[in-house]
DNA sequence: CTTGACCCTGCCCCTGGGGCGCGCCCCAAG
DNA sequence: CTTGGGGCGCGCCCCAGGGGCAGGGTCAAG
């Protein structure tokens, strides 16, 4: 009564290989409705093939088996989101792989194109009481003690007036592979002077050029695109350096996705 | 004179493993400079560094090994060249995936939001005396097929006066897993009456609901959201289908790119 | 009864390494 | 001179997600 498939027919109509079904059937994913126990034949039933399809369409998206099996073992109504939150996450990785794709380009053809690959502007910067924390960091110790280290200061920032304005990171020596900083987390305050009781100092007031970034452009190696471009334009427009480089991180984190901007790479210039 | 440096600093300056450093050379990838031929201890430059960093920062693309190889042996003003073509490769597969995942993102939530992810329009479309070609096909020999059955009636038009407009793909039957069509190509020639010695007919006027979709988005099995979002469109604005439904052809294939618009989604409608 | 067409299991192969074990090697301190 | 401890080598097994092949059993139609 029950119309059983063989696992040919099964496999031309799912688009599954032969080798993927038996696969699927030893991982428990996708289990014939019979298995004959003397000679071992699969059969399934007709009401599989949407499964089956399901899990090859999900395998096309190089889903891993572990993840489909999640989807197709979860209730209808949570393997939309189970889907979604799998996909986010490869968009995720390909954002950061397209900006380093894009940085290696650049300096694979030698620095040619960089101006183009970013809108470089100008402005200007008022005098700002920061607090200030300063340490020598490798570049995969960075992102989570420029993270660390401003919500100390932040939280420190209380007891002086408050957060005033934008944090940023200014790198008083190169952070790549064979050299680490010193770099040096600034928070705004809410003060006139640098307070005595303190880590603080007085960032003064200055022009820059800057670019802004989005969270997937914000990483080593491809951040270094950014400052090149930057000072390649300096140089272009006839300016001069003035003062170490910094990152202004203007945004949250957590609250923004790979495509957002979050940072703005800036010189000072006389 | 040299200065040689050990595996284990070669691997920290570089971001390498020595497992990786050790498949490298064995490929003939990154090849010490020296091996003790008493202990196999390998000895690198210290110039071999910037490749090494070079194939580290590929590899985070997860660029095969091969192609890393290319890169880094081919001359230095090619190499930009190959690293876009790779991940021009990427970007396309990932833009099909893309589609493809929001496809299956409707499947699985039972069809909300699939007006949300369309832009549905109407238009009337004129009569069109057309050079046709029909065929029982499956879904994977549909874009040969097409490609195939399109220039043939192309070059056929060119003795009917020529052709008239886009040409387009009539479904009069579905075309997936478990039904084949038939399929029927039609290429609009500058004619007032079908020609008797041509497989021909002429398409009647009407109206017809439409979705413009880009390259990747035309492909099965992720077209066939295109298909149910106009259906449902047509419903929900209490029209009603009056013919087969169809794909309109109105670009080149191989000159556009994965996010360029190429075809239309159609169904008549009363 | 025979002949294909189906189907089974098991084995080795691929990529790009990770992890472990075993053993040697090298350098410095005692 | 010896005794460590870490550096380094090699070889083995492991992962996903199958492909391909060998060798053998089975099923159905003529």
């Amino acid at each position: 009564m029950a119309e059983l498939l063989g696992t040919g027919e099964f496999a031309r109509r799912s688009r599954l290989s032969l080798k993927a079904l038996r696969l699927y059937d030893r991982l428990g994913l996708l289990v014939p409705a019979r298995v004959d126990p003397g000679n071992g034949y699969r059969r399934y039933r007709a009401d599989q093939l949407p499964v089956a399809r399901l899990v090859a369409r999900l395998r096309m998206l190089d889903m891993p088996l572990a993840t489909v099996a999640r989807i197709v073992s979860a209730p209808p109504d949570e393997r939309a989101a189970l889907l979604a939150a799998y996909w986010d996450g490869v968009e995720q990785r390909v954002a950061a792989q397209r900006t380093l794709a894009a940085h290696l380009r650049v300096v694979l053809s030698g620095g040619k194109g960089l101006l183009e690959m970013y809108e470089i502007a100008q402005r200007s910067v008022g005098r700002q009481v920061v607090l200030t924390e300063q340490r020598h960091v490798t570049p995969e110790q960075l992102p989570e003690w420029i993270a660390e280290a401003t919500d100390r200061l932040e939280k420190a920032a209380r007891a002086h007036g408050g957060v005033a304005g934008a944090s940023f990171v200014v790198y008083h020596g190169d952070v790549n592979e064979d050299s680490d900083g010193p770099a040096e987390v600034c928070v705004p305050i809410e003060a006139d002077e640098a307070p005595a009781d303190a880590a603080a100092r007085v960032e003064p007031e200055h022009r820059e050029a800057y670019v802004r970034l989005t969270k997937a452009q914000v990483r080593y190696p491809q951040i270094l695109s950014a400052y090149d471009a930057v000072a390649e334009w300096i140089k272009a427009n006839g300016h001069e350096i003035a003062a170490a480089p910094r990152e202004v991180y203007f945004a949250g984190w957590g609250e923004n996705g790979p495509d957002d901007a979050v940072c703005d790479v800036a010189f000072p210039v006389r």
